[in-house]
DNA sequence: TTTATTCGGAAACGATCATTCCCTATTATC
DNA sequence: GATAATAGGGAATGATCGTTTCCGAATAAA
């Protein structure tokens, strides 16, 4: 079932919601139409159960990234690298589930639009935090608006995975390297 | 009939590629099927004119906003200032076609995929020539690297199109001034 | 072994899609 | 003033969409 799932995932993720018809999410799910239907109420039940596997991955993937520096702006700069590196290459031509979904769901769509907001706000309270956190041991300066700053990391962030689906390069420790000045 | 494909590229904004059927062109254009037919090849032909004259007038935006600096440095916080503008509200939630195109059919379409890759590498020069300016009347510090800031900056503006559609609130003044550290 | 029950597969359905064809005005030409 | 040419409007067409229904196989219960 999470097999099923995590085909259907690659599928969104590089067709986006329209371009894939049900032909195309049983050919990648291995699974018959009639299968489909009897897992989920339909195609949007299929979708929206493929975002929600998605963004628990990621989270587990940021959270790990962030795991890997000892302070506050190490851990920051290593989701920076993470997000760089994630949207770069094959899997960056894949795309981002969220990205995708704000940008062709989230004005027709309320459900979808409500969980795009939802996730944005949880990634960018995360960053938020980790700013909070550099600031409490030492790594970041007091006078750096942790709001403000979390805000635009977060356009940061989205901005890398559009680019990377455009083909366009990102050398990740030359990004970030640069990126990390805003918390000077 | 740049009014017709004025109210084409606001669909095609609003819903994207796949998402708008012919019936909504032909309704936006207040046009009928065949004349849609007589005017352009299909329905990929219009959506091709509706980029090109997208990309021509959003150009024109960013470089009379450009104009309103004194200096590279102005130019850039202004250049920033109008983009945090274009992505929040209204317009904001409306999107922006280069970003959609990038998320939706890069992948998909070589053709789009092309014009994409294009329009972003042409935005990029733009921002890039713009600190190269500020380096040379002093505004902006010799140490920054021009391409790796250009190549973020870019990132940022992207992202700021997926955030605004996603109804986050963009403060252009404060977010402008976060990433005006960039050139420090 | 027999009988339910569940699960996957494939054909069939109406709806909608992009596209084409034909008709009707309107303009320009002779 | 008659006629050719053109541009726009709308119905018809085949294809494809999402969805439903029905059928067969496999498993568990009796």
């Amino acid at each position: 079932m999470d097999t099923a799932l995590d085909r259907a995932l690659r599928v969104f993720r590089e067709r986006g919601y329209h371009a894939t018809s049900i032909g195309d999410l049983t050919a990648a799910m291995r699974l018959a139409t009639g299968s489909v239907y009897k897992a989920f109420r339909d195609k949007h039940a299929v979708f929206l159960a493929a975002f929600e596997r998605y963004t628990a991955l990621r989270q587990e993937q940021t959270r790990s990234a962030a795991s890997r520096g000892s302070n506050g702006r190490e851990r920051l700069r290593h989701v920076l690298l993470s997000y760089a590196e994630q949207s770069q290459g094959i899997e960056g031509r894949r795309g981002c589930l969220v990205v995708g979904s704000a940008v062709e769901l989230s004005a027709l769509d309320p459900v979808v639009g409500a969980r795009v907001n939802a996730q944005l706000k949880t990634n960018e309270s995360f960053i938020a935090g980790l700013i909070r956190e550099g600031q409490a041991d030492g790594s970041i300066p007091g006078h750096v608006e942790p709001d403000d700053t979390a805000r635009l990391m977060i356009c940061i962030t989205q901005g890398m995975r559009v680019v990377g689906k455009a083909r366009l390069a990102l050398d990740g420790e030359r990004l970030a390297g640069v990126a990390m000045k805003l918390l000077a």
